[in-house]
DNA sequence: ACCGTTAGATACAGTCGCGTATCTTAAGGA
DNA sequence: TCCTTAAGATACGCGACTGTATCTAACGGT
């Protein structure tokens, strides 16, 4: 009929143009590999069958073979690759929550932050949110980060131990994430340590000087 | 050649299939309202030149001989719809604050926010960010509707004349914005109390009980 | 009444992504 | 070694959108 067959096989980018064929779970890992990145650069506008197989340097029924809508390699992908942020344990209130921050800002979590936004699409779609994908990639029943953060102050003696609410005690993520959302950017060191000291720090009842323990 | 003309003209929804045609300003307003809707419903991804014309009961050529840029043409329909929340002013801390969260809610102001998350494709495609396009489209040197807020309270002597940081002040509307992004839908009200009193006040020293003055 | 402007309809060529079908051939187990 | 499985390379038809080019007829001023 027409060529039939003719060994191209330079795909663009990625793929090194060596004979091998990968198989299996091998195969399935760098088409993740190759979806998250693209997910990353281009959004979700631009994550394709075609931007994802030509970046994994395959072809689009290889991954409509696997994922038959879109959605599902979305899921399969983000399922890969959401991994929680580290909760740093230093003894130390201000400093957990501020390391806390730190590693949600720097690490690739600030990156899957700012991507989440690239969802809204997605959201659209599907009629979800972002806060409802969340809840399905965490673990049901899971402290929150800065649930821990304040439980283990608590526990040292650092606070004392009353009702708080959710709000308050997440206040610190949710803050970080709306400078994210608002500047599609990394989130300044000043603007960490302006959250937990002037924010969230007096609204726990932590005195910004020495404790003077008032009257 | 073809049909060459068939005063076919029903366009789809909009338009009524009457003979009048429309020129100028009347034209241009009536497709601005269109691009706003279709913004509204689809987002920017849906913002399509064919998607306005089509809504507008015009045709393309008419679209582009005005805005060749897709970016012409949203940036005429943001700077047309895009207004500044009513700040309410009852003579109190509390209901202001509530009262202004209430209207950037439940307003069309909810929805502008709502939509421009819609836009993330758009910061991609330009590189900016909400926060800039949102410097774009306030007046500068512009008091903040929280600023204004504060700044009555603290002349009514409700408030002492002491400074605060930006973060603090403005961190209500930033709260509200923030769970907005996350569920994409209107905020109960519920959480606007919650944002207020257990948040806000408390950190302006606001007590929450009548006013102990502590030991 | 005439005439320049332009709205509005349509066509066209091009691009990109979709979803499926087909065929070849590499891989890997029995 | 043979034989099944599936990777990978096409191809095809489809639909949406892009920009541009025409042509017509309505509008509005003089």
């Amino acid at each position: 009929m027409d060529r039939k067959h003719g060994r191209t096989r330079d795909g663009g980018t990625t793929r090194d143009g060596g004979a091998s064929r990968r198989r299996g779970p091998e195969l399935e890992d760098a088409i993740l590999d190759a979806a998250w990145d693209v997910l990353v650069e281009h959004g979700y506008h631009g994550f394709t069958y075609e931007a994802v197989a030509a970046r994994a340097g395959t072809s689009r029924p290889v991954l409509y073979r696997r994922w038959p809508q879109r959605d599902d390699l979305l899921l399969a992908t983000l399922t890969k690759f959401w991994q929680p942020i580290a909760v740093p344990d230093t003894g130390s209130l201000r400093d957990d929550a501020i390391g806390f921050l730190h590693n949600a800002d720097a690490d690739r979590a600030g990156m899957i932050t700012l991507m989440s936004v690239q969802l809204v699409d997605y959201f659209r779609d599907t009629g979800t949110s972002l806060s409802e994908l969340r809840d399905t990639l965490i673990a049901p029943g899971q402290a929150t980060p800065f649930e821990m953060i304040v439980a283990r102050a608590v526990e040292r003696g650092e606070l004392p131990d009353v009702p708080r609410s959710s709000r308050v005690v997440n206040l610190p993520l949710d803050l970080l994430r709306h400078d994210m959302f608002m500047t599609m950017r990394a989130v300044p060191e000043e603007s960490i340590v302006e959250i937990v000291d002037e924010v969230w720090l007096p609204l726990l009842g932590v005195p910004r000087a020495p404790p003077t323990t008032s009257a």
